[in-house]
DNA sequence: CGCTTGGA
DNA sequence: TCCAAGCGG
């Protein structure tokens, strides 16, 4: 899954509470799916409603983004939109590992091991358009915006980060370094200890501070990942990220580069113009307002069969007055 | 994911 | 009071 750039960079740790009035644009498909692995029962089965339609990434949207509004923190979603051309063998690598996490799953549930059933299932997850809409919903229930990207979404949070509409892109995936984001944000969606008011710990990039470590430009961050290979080109056979940045920091240039790598320039150009001019959009306005509690209502207890008092809870929890910057001066409940 | 519970 | 386990959907 995306680009592998973990070993080459050095993550600043950040706290939830140091996020409080800033704008995040948060990968909406990265964090659906983690909620889709993570929030599942011991065998593996996810979260369904009573007419059996899976609502496990409801329950993550829901009570993340519900403590994300309540600690001052402004997420806006960035939905994926139709995947370059470029992706295809990925997404059918993709769909196969999902086949065959499923026979596993029942392999393992026939042998009696919860452990790897719960594993394998985690690795099964799809997200339905359905699934996707009803995300959507919850979130203008909670008056938080989204945002439809006209391909990767990845893509968009980094736009919208570099040109100032939010503060960071959150993803786990590195692609979002390599689309020009400013700043990415890792372990948004995986809370840890983030229950009884705890600050969770995540992971802070600089892309400046990256590029200046590495000794390298944005251009040839995306020259090391055409190297070790993105979900868009499959990379060169026995180049990982250090030997990727071994060749990439002797700054022969894109072309001498590749072919000293056994690559020909041609086959990934359109690779190297997808990350340095991806397809984006301006359609989006970022307004946070006050919840909908009726249509909170409508989304998970009449349309999923969520506890009424339990999104009542979440709905008392959650700041009344619209946070938005510029347009809101009393911010008691943020207090 | 986050809440509730119950045993130490 | 703490925390792991179980629940919710």
């Amino acid at each position: 899954m995306g680009v592998k750039l973990r070993d080459l960079v050095h993550p600043a740790n950040l706290r939830l509470s140091e996020l409080k009035g800033k704008r995040i644009a948060v990968d909406a498909y990265n964090m659906l799916y983690q909620f889709l692995a993570t929030i599942r029962q011991a065998d593996g089965q996810p979260f369904t409603d009573p007419e059996g339609r899976v609502t496990s990434h409801l329950v993550g949207l829901l009570y993340r983004t519900s403590s994300f509004l309540e600690r001052g923190v402004l997420p806006t979603y960035v939905f994926d939109g139709k995947p370059s051309d470029l992706k295809a063998s990925t997404l059918r690598a993709r769909s196969l590992v999902k086949e065959r996490a499923q026979a596993a799953w029942d392999e393992a549930l026939a042998a009696g091991d919860l452990e790897l059933a719960r594993k394998k299932a985690a690795q099964t997850s799809r997200l339905t358009r359905e699934m996707v809409a009803d995300a959507k919903a919850l979130l203008e229930s909670l008056g938080v915006p989204w945002v439809q990207a006209p391909s990767e979404g990845e893509a968009q949070a980094a736009w919208m980060a570099r040109r100032g509409d939010v503060w960071a892109a959150a993803s786990e995936d590195y692609d979002t370094l390599l689309f020009g984001a400013p700043r990415l944000l890792r372990g948004l969606g995986a809370a840890r200890g983030a229950s009884r008011g705890e600050d969770t710990v995540m992971e802070l990039l600089e892309t400046p501070k990256v590029l200046e470590e590495l000794g390298i430009s944005q251009e040839e961050l995306v020259l090391v990942g055409v190297l070790v290979g993105t979900d868009f080109n499959e990379g060169v056979h026995g180049i990982g990220p250090k030997k990727a940045m071994k060749l990439v920091g002797q700054h022969l240039g894109w072309e001498a580069t590749l072919q000293s790598a056994g690559l020909e320039p041609s086959g990934v150009e359109a690779v190297r113009e997808l990350f340095l001019h991806p397809p984006t959009t301006e359609d989006y306005r970022l307004r946070w307002t006050a919840p909908d509690p009726a249509k909170m209502r409508e989304v998970l207890v009449v349309a999923h069969g969520f506890a009424e008092d339990r999104v009542q809870k979440v709905l008392s929890r959650l700041p009344t007055a619209a946070p938005t910057p510029g347009t809101q001066t009393s911010l008691e409940a943020f207090g």
